[in-house]
DNA sequence: ACTTTGGTGGTATGGTTGTACCACAAAAGT
DNA sequence: ACTTTTGTGGTACAACCATACCACCAAAGT
C-alpha cells in the first residue's frame, strides 16, 4: 500500500467529517456518501475503517461525549478560580449554553443523538446515562462546600438543588438551540439564578 | 365516489396514525407507507389528502402544538384552584413531565419535531417560537400576582424567574424522556423548587 | 523473487422511499 | 342520460441508500 496508515488518525478524520456534515444539515441527513465527500475520501474507505454505518454513528457519539467532558473540564480550569465553588458551578452550567458557532454545532449534534437514542435500539444503552449522574453528585458536593463556607444559602437541599441547576442549564441551552432565546439572554438568566443560590 | 367524505375527519385520522407510528419507532422512521398501514388505508389515500410528505409532517406538527395548548389548559382547569397562582404555575410546569405512556409519546414526538425544525428548512419558521414567549409572560404575571398576595418571595424578579421555571420544567421533562430520571423524581424536584419560589 | 497483507477505488445489488401516473367507481349536477 | 367531480386502488419509476464484491497496487516479510 502507498503508506502505512495510522488507523486512529484516519478514523478521527472521518468522524470529524461526519460531525461537520451533521452540523450543517442535521444528523438525520448524514449518509455514507456525504461523510465520504466531506472527508475527501471514497465511500469504500469509510466502509473500511468503520464496517457499518451503525458503528460509524456509534464511534462518533463516543467521540462526542468524550469531547463534552473535555469541554467542561477545560472551562472549569479556564475559569481561574479552581477552588471557588461558585466559579466552578458557574463554569459547568455555562458550558450548556451554545455561544459561538462551534459550540452551537456541538450541542446540536449532541441533542440530536440524545433524542435519537430514545427510539433507536442501537444507540440506546449507551453512555448517555452515567455522565449526568456523576455531574449531579459533583454539583451537590460543590453546593455543600459552599454552604459550609457561607457562600451558598444554607436552607438549600444540595442534592435537589443540583438537579435543579442541571435542569435549568439544560433547559436554557435547549431554548437557545431552538432559537427561542439568544445566548446572551440565557446566560443572563443563568447568572440571575446563580445569584439566588449564592447570595451576596 | 362511494360516500361523500368529511375531509377534516379523514385528515385527522391519518395524522393520528402518523403520530402513533412516530411514537413507537421515532419520527425519523415515519414513511408514507408506514403511515398508510397504520391508518389502514392505501398509500394513494395519504397522498390524496396530503399531497406531499412535507405537508403531512407540517400538518401533524400543527396538530401537535394545538394539542399541547389544550393539554396545558385542561390541566390548569383540572387543578381545581383556578385562581390560585401557585396552583396554576404548578399545573403548567407539571405538564412538561411525561408521566403515563400517552404523555410520554406526546412529548417525545414534540421534542423530535423541535430538534428537527432546527436543521430542516421546511419545518423552521413554524410556530415553535410564539408559544414559549406567551407562556413566559403568563407565568411572570402569575408570579407578580402571587407576590402581591404575599404567596411568593418578594425579592424575585418575576420576568427572570418565569424563564427559570420554564427552563427547569423543560430540562426535567427532557431528562425523563431520555431515561435519566423517573417521572416521580422529576416531579419531586419540581415541587422542591416551587417550594423555594412560594415559601410557607 | 515472491507471497502475503494492508489500503484503496470502482461498481454492482437489493431494498426502500417519495411521488407520478393510470384506471375505475360512484355520487352530483344538469 | 350523460358528463363532471370526488374518492380510491394499484403500480410504475427514478433516486438514493447501505453494503457486498472485485480488482489492483504497493509495502513488508521471507
Amino acid at each position: 500500500m502507498p503508506k502505512l496508515v495510522d488507523h486512529e488518525e484516519r478514523r478521527a478524520h472521518i468522524i470529524d467529517a461526519l460531525l461537520r456534515s451533521a452540523a450543517s444539515s442535521g444528523l438525520h441527513s448524514v449518509t455514507m456518501r456525504s461523510v465520504a465527500v466531506e472527508a475527501g475520501v471514497s465511500v469504500r474507505l469509510v466502509q473500511y475503517y468503520f464496517d457499518t454505518k451503525e458503528q460509524l454513528l456509534l464511534a462518533a457519539m463516543t467521540r462526542l461525549t468524550t469531547r463534552m467532558g473535555e469541554r467542561i473540564q477545560r472551562r472549569v480550569r479556564a475559569s481561574g478560580a479552581a477552588t471557588d465553588p461558585r466559579g466552578i458551578v458557574e463554569a459547568v452550567l455555562l458550558e450548556a449554553v451554545p455561544t459561538d458557532e462551534e459550540s452551537r454545532a456541538f450541542h446540536l449534534i449532541h441533542t440530536e443523538y440524545a433524542v435519537l437514542a430514545v427510539t433507536d435500539p442501537a444507540l440506546g444503552g449507551q453512555p448517555f446515562l452515567a455522565a449526568p449522574d456523576e455531574m449531579e453528585a459533583f454539583l451537590a458536593a460543590q453546593l455543600t462546600a459552599a454552604q459550609r463556607s457561607g457562600a451558598a444559602d444554607p436552607r438549600l437541599d444540595p442534592r435537589q438543588e443540583a438537579v435543579v441547576l442541571l435542569a435549568v442549564s439544560a433547559g436554557l441551552g435547549l431554548s437557545v438551540l431552538l432559537g427561542q432565546r439568544t445566548a446572551e439572554a440565557a446566560t443572563a438568566v443563568l447568572h440571575y439564578h446563580l445569584g439566588r443560590v449564592f447570595p451576596g
